[in-house]
DNA sequence: CAAAATGGTTGACGGTGTCAACCGGCCACG
DNA sequence: CGTGGCCGGTTGACACCGTCAACCATTTTG
């Protein structure tokens, strides 16, 4: 009765997102129009509407579900006992999800999101990816014995860092800089290899 | 005569990109419309297209000239006799321009460009300000004799850093993760800081 | 049983980019 | 000198978009 009631309203809500993470995997976020994705399940083109107040409203959840599919690919990457071969795990993790799923991570973190406070799912699962980074450098600060505020400004170097190498990676920003194949190939290894650098040298100066 | 019909000819064109300039820097890129530009001249909506194939041209134009206006930014940077002090200074100037110009700073590197191999003009300018990028640490190379190959990943290590935090630093991503004040506001130079050790530690490893 | 809520429909409005046709002035050429 | 063509503007149309409004069938509920 009332469970399957329900089954069957969120089924169009549901078929909604399936749909539009379609459209944005294929064609990019910026090709995803509620009359799309209404024409493509077959519905008129105001069915969405009873399920999302607004594009932005059925741009958010997407948004949310794939920071949620994000985190996961984090938390699944090969783990490693010692904390600088572990974050660097992470760290290669972090840039194969942007190069394998480009459209994906530009929809994370290329896009103008719908004003994010009053989407607060949305920024929920941002932030359990951030953790998993901070979860990361806290095991590195065992071994150390830095202080919190360093760690803070660590985690934000290494983000920093690996999203701006994903970002200019997967877009075309690299192309008319006319690198040669290698130091492409190379990038992302040596990158992180630098990040460790750093973060060593880090805990010289201040261990 | 034929110059004055000339100086006539490019007038709209020219009212058109500064007028384009205007609403990107107060309003953001994605409420820049011809329709929007034409109206404000008080024009056609259909003159602009006498000089602007589509509307991607118009937008590839003024980032190019944002570009530029980036490039020179740079350029403009206090300058210091030690390479390292040089390229740290470099990094401070990115990203105040990135703080300072937040709209113009998303025109360049976080917008879904107008497909950049169908307009060079707007690449040529990105080139530059890579360049002096990789000019400042080639300076730092001849104090340190790394090979070409290395310096090259040292510059995209140092752009991604820097961009990866300008992004960061300038877009909502920090709002959820909840920082508190004096973390953001050391960001930068404690940033530019682990910058700077990754780059010493790589001449000590290898010099 | 009536009333209300739910989840779908069609139709309209204003916004956008873009194509097509028109039109006036100016320049070059027969 | 006249005339044809280009150049830079015009108006009008079309298809797309998000969104509001009204309507309607079904189901749930008081």
């Amino acid at each position: 009765m009332a469970e399957i009631q329900q089954r069957e309203t969120t089924s169009l809500r549901d078929r909604c997102v399936a749909e539009a993470l379609k459209v944005v995997e294929t064609s990019g976020v910026e090709s995803l129009s509620l009359r799309e994705v209404s024409r493509r399940l077959g519905v008129s083109h105001q069915a969405p509407y009873k399920h999302f107040p607004s594009r932005d409203h059925l741009l958010a959840e997407i948004v949310a579900r794939v920071f949620e599919e994000f985190a996961q690919h984090l938390e699944n990457r090969p783990r490693f006992p010692d904390p600088h071969d572990d974050l660097r795990s992470m760290g290669e993790s972090y840039v194969r999800y942007a190069l394998e799923h480009p459209l994906h991570y530009r929809l994370l973190f290329a896009t103008p999101h719908p004003n994010a406070e009053e989407h607060p799912e949305m920024t929920a699962n941002a932030q359990r990816a951030f953790g998993l980074l901070r979860e990361a450098l806290g095991q590195l600060d065992e071994t150390t014995g830095l202080d919190d505020e360093s760690v803070e400004h660590d985690a934000l170097f290494v983000w920093s860092t690996i999203h701006g190498l994903a970002s200019i990676l997967q877009s075309d920003a690299l192309c008319p800089l006319e690198l040669d194949r290698g130091t492409v190939e190379h990038a992302a290894g040596e990158t992180l290899l630098r990040i460790g650098r750093a973060l060593r040298a880090g805990d010289a100066s201040e261990g």
